[in-house]
DNA sequence: AAAGAAGCTTGACCCTTGTCAAAGCGGAAT
DNA sequence: ATTCCGCTTTGACAAGGGTCAAGCTTCTTT
């Protein structure tokens, strides 16, 4: 079990380290010339250890940042200290872009496990997008397609029951593994209880009763971070239905 | 009181009209040169009927849409009939950026009175946007300013209570009205309870009980549609703790 | 190695909100 | 003007999820 957990974290860490940015986040078709034009733009990458703060809310906004590695969490506070989470990030992702309409970062983006990402300072990353039209395309659709994850989440905490939201994220979660060559039904949770919690609109108590009631049902089990997936149809039966109708 | 909803229609109805889309939706320096390219891009308005569909989820996206008059509201529906409002939209807003992402529209835009809105083929667009660059980057700071919108509703729809929402929401709609020059105390709901419902998360019936609460309290009037407000700071003081820690 | 802190699980209870139902009202259409 | 339908309000009741509390495990720190 433990060496379960050591082998995804390991395989983790081995796979990510040799995925570059531009097959990731900036899959576009760009010529040997544009390429070396982005890559002077996009600075050196930068290492944060768990814990730590990439940018906090109110701070000048200078760069978006895309995960090479790691993972990450986004997060809105409010005066009285309640947090909501507004993304869980994993490598290609892209952080900040909620930063461009005031020149200030609207939220905080902190790392959950040691984590390396890429600086992209976006008043250069603007002006090249001028020089290369699929740059500029692609950032657009890159921010677009931010909107479009903010609506499903809209969809989730607006229509959906604790365990529909649940189940919602694991597939989500295991998903956008498996997308990244990892196992689609055998991972670790890099955030807690309370950090799911906030993102799903439900309180750490109800996560785990949640989480226990599907592994009562025999649906996955739950050692901790560590999470098996034995019967995904079940949890995708319980969202069918309550998912954006166009399979978005 | 029938008079004073009359009067409320007719007031937006007169000043919409004379709102230009340049100044409301893209209020950005542009030269005369630039101003009559952005022109040239610009199609005809378009009429809407109260009830009519501006575009519909999964239809090809080839345009954004800017409301001149009127006002709209955006949804996203799910398999089984359960709709998320996503939005509502008031002149000088944009539509259909979500549809950016995978070139199909991801919600339904919806008139809720007689409307008006203004065409910006998106490809267009983007390329006027290379040759203007105050124009490409107001766009970029358009499409954050939808990001961080959103990023509120989820704090909104995740952290907060009914009656906070609504005050939220009463709020937000009383302080764009006054941006646009309409009185800031006393509207015209342009929705159903259903529709404000399903943007905040609650059900009608219970939107209904906590505007009969807040006008018990004496914070504000309902006659139906016609919302006055008596103690917007009652309001405030509601939802001053759970709102965005800088005062986004 | 020990101790403390933090995170997780589980139970009991309660509150907010959802559900179901009925009745009133107003606007639209004939 | 009348009728009908949709929207809204209100009540009674149910239930999902929140709150509070206790105990446990694991990780961190010294």
């Amino acid at each position: 079990m433990s060496d379960q957990h050591q082998h995804t974290l390991h395989a983790l860490k081995v796979s990510c380290s040799n995925c570059s940015l531009r097959e990731l986040c900036l899959p576009i078709g760009l010529n040997r010339d544009e390429m070396t034009q982005l890559d002077a733009v996009i600075r050196q990458s930068r290492r944060l250890k768990r814990g730590e703060y990439l940018f906090r809310s109110g701070e000048a906004f200078k760069s978006l940042f895309a995960v090479r590695t790691g993972f990450f969490k986004t997060s809105v506070a409010s005066q009285d200290g309640r947090e909501q989470v507004t993304g869980f990030l994993m490598s290609g992702e892209l952080m900040g872009l909620d930063g461009i309409s005031s020149n200030v970062h609207g939220c905080d983006a902190i790392a959950l496990e040691d984590s390396e990402v890429c600086e992209l300072p976006f008043n250069r990353m603007e002006s090249l997008g001028r020089d290369i039209p699929s740059l500029q395309h692609h950032f657009f659709r890159l921010m677009s397609r931010e909107i479009v994850r903010d609506q499903n989440v809209m969809l989730l905490l607006g229509n959906m029951k604790a365990e529909e939201r649940l189940a919602a994220f694991l597939l989500n979660l295991s998903q956008r593994l498996s997308t990244r060559g990892f196992a689609a039904n055998d991972f670790i949770l890099r955030m807690s209880r309370e950090e799911i919690g906030s993102f799903l609109g439900l309180k750490l108590e109800t996560v785990s009763r949640t989480l226990s009631k599907f592994q009562q049902q025999g649906w996955l089990s739950v050692d901790h971070k560590h999470i098996q997936l034995i019967k995904a149809d079940a949890l995708k039966d319980l969202i069918s239905g309550c998912t954006h109708a166009n399979g978005v």
